[in-house]
DNA sequence: TCAATAGTGTCTTTTAGACATTATATG
DNA sequence: CATATAATGTCTAAAAGACACTATTGA
């Protein structure tokens, strides 16, 4: 198939994609993991992932990852590459080079994949309620983790967590649960306020909650992809 | 080779490493490109780039491109993945998944590899008097050059431009020739020293150029990888 | 001596964080 | 009415930027 098979220490690598899909459930961030096929793997969880097909793109591989392992179609869903891990032998049934992608999306339903597949508390990882991890995605989950936190910071990608339109509190909990941290509403506003570009007024308010309180203001996203001032973590 | 191969629409790639090397030389930023070897490419330019061996690291991959195709020998360089291109169509002689990497080095010699390798002007490209490139390295050089910039901001890798000890003036030379801005050097001396482990001092004194100068402090890269505070961009 | 570069100090503007105050809803 | 949440205002401390000033060299 390759033209250019004249050496034998070269040859080809099976290419396979996996994907980190995080989300907010109940203001908490949530990372959706699937039962792993082979019988050996039994009671470990791992990122949904699938072998690149021939003339498909490595974006198509992940969004049919995410529908055929994890019942999860997201054709919006933001979509970003994370990272390539190609160690020689961190597949045990053989070379396999894998393009891990970041996903993010709005608040979902379950998995339609059954038992299969389901979300996971990031909070939990890591800890004996969590779950065990398969292949090396113990070594990506930590990677992806870092970049949603990291790009927080200076891009607009915290708006690929909420539905539009939404409210400035709605955006406030995802820094809140994405940072694991408490943010002080009006100076999250302000901040946000003066990130020029970064969110929109739309129209209408939202309703208050069941105790009441003042209609919030609806917004969309705005056009900046990067924040000029940006979000900084506090320390 | 790979036991799971039931698909027909499943098969493996050729899987490759293209480096984008930057560097800085006569205080503007330079980037590494070879003359690739198809004769239909005469007259183009492209990263360093190679197949992956079997058993061989993405990262080792990346150190035999910069030495067996530009002559460079920098195991000490920093390199970082910047992101994999696996579009279907990007190489016209068959599916390539090229891994591209970032690579940072000081100021070293002309490349060893002759004609077919040589440096070339950051703020040439895209220009006239600027190459013309090869396959789709034209969208992975602007990818590496964002990567770098945006990265002095909130990471000590300036430092990877520069030789141990250096000076303060050294160091701004590199966000200058980076950012392509100038920086005032007192208000850079001040963020630089408000960054907390960004760097240490050295011992000794750099000699004063030929014009004459207060002789600088030398320093050493200190142990932080992600400054607080940040070094932001002018706007 | 002067020119050049390193390093320090000062002032103003901007931004961040703490927190009080006002506005508008539910019950 | 009390309570809850949204939105605004105020104060202080920290940081950014402009720029004057001092220190130490080569010529």
């Amino acid at each position: 198939m390759t033209p250019s098979a004249r050496r034998a220490s070269v040859s080809t690598c099976a290419v396979a994609v996996d994907v980190a899909l995080l989300t907010l459930r109940d203001d908490r961030l949530q990372l959706l993991l699937v039962e792993p096929d082979p019988p050996e793997l039994r009671g470990r969880w791992a990122l949904p992932g699938r072998r690149v097909r021939d003339d498909e793109g490595l974006d198509d591989t992940a969004h049919r990852a995410l529908a055929e392992l994890g019942g999860i179609r997201a054709p919006d869903a933001h979509l970003e590459q994370l990272r390539t891990y190609g160690d020689p032998s961190r597949d045990p049934r053989g070379r396999v080079v894998s393009v891990a992608y970041l996903a993010l999306t709005p608040t979902t339903d379950d998995p339609s994949a059954g038992r299969h597949a389901r979300f996971w508390d990031v909070a939990d990882l890591g800890t004996p309620g969590g779950p065990r991890f398969a292949y090396d995605h113990d070594r990506i989950v930590p990677d992806a983790l870092e970049r949603a936190r990291s790009k927080l910071e200076y891009t607009s990608l915290a708006t690929a967590f909420v539905a539009e339109p939404f409210t400035l509190a709605e955006l406030r909990r995802v820094y809140e649960a994405v940072w694991g941290v408490a943010l002080d509403p009006a100076n999250f506003r302000r901040k946000v306020m003066s990130a020029r570009g970064f969110i929109v007024p739309a129209d209408g308010y939202a309703k208050p909650g069941p105790g009441g309180g003042r209609p919030a203001r609806r917004y969309r996203r705005g056009a900046a992809t990067r924040l000029h001032p940006a979000m900084l973590r506090p320390d």
